[in-house]
DNA sequence: AAAACTATTGACATATATAGAATAGTGTGC
DNA sequence: GCACACTATTCTATATATGTCAATAGTTTT
């Protein structure tokens, strides 16, 4: 079986390229997350559907309760047990921290960053292949 | 010592944020590459350089030469040793073969996709903020 | 001939991702 | 009352990616 991701994607899937997760969409996972707790506390689950959303699709859900559990270690996040009664077992509620909005805003200027250098990238790409 | 790279480098360097590569800029590597060789055939050495151009810098000269070893083994680049007499050891000249256009391609709407979700994230970002 | 620069490789440690099983509560149909 | 499906989170094993530093080696400068 070849590599998944990275190297080794584009020529897989001759014919049937089928659903692959560029490394680019999981490393903004975690900007994705902060930005929806910013918003409001929600559960992880909650977070889970809400990356479908983003067209983030295709993340394993161990990636992002595990993504959740390091950004709590390093105080972007908090969590408690929803005493709530809800339909299942029980579940954490996230919320975003001062610390957190911080890393947020360094996210940010990130992004910013990456998407000029992506367009650079792009325009380069395109210049001789028209 | 924290963690070095993703999560941890936000809340690292207060009042002294040192050259941080953010885990963004390393999964564009193998794009640049392509789109250099692409251009030209060049040597390992000289793409180091050339990506400062691009503002990709801090990039450890390990992971470049073994991003292209990576690569040639996909049989997206080829390498022979340069004949000419340089200012140094031998060195490799790297080009782009067939395969590594089509993986090209491949990236080229990677980015693309890529692009449109860090614009959306970038919008929800500061949608509250202002 | 030591030092500085050019150029590439290798080995090892650490970080992160994938997959799938484990745990567990709740609701539905039978 | 129990099999089944769904909600919800955690854990463990393994694969892959990335970071760091030393080793190798030729060329030019002092």
């Amino acid at each position: 079986m070849m590599p998944r991701h990275r190297r080794g994607w584009v020529m897989g899937g001759f014919g049937a390229p089928p659903e692959r997760r560029s490394p680019l969409t999981v490393s903004l996972l975690e900007p994705a997350l902060l930005v929806l707790l910013k918003e409001q506390p929600r559960h992880g689950y909650t977070l889970l559907s809400d990356l479908e959303t983003w067209g983030m699709t295709f993340i394993h859900p161990s990636v992002v309760y595990r993504t959740l559990r390091d950004m709590e270690s390093l105080e972007w996040v908090q969590s408690d047990w929803d005493t709530a009664q809800t339909q299942g077992p029980p579940r954490r509620t996230y919320r975003l921290t001062a610390q957190g909005e911080e890393a947020l805003q360094y996210w940010q200027r990130e992004l910013e960053k990456t998407q000029g250098l992506i367009s650079q990238l792009l325009e380069r790409m395109t210049k001789e292949r028209r």
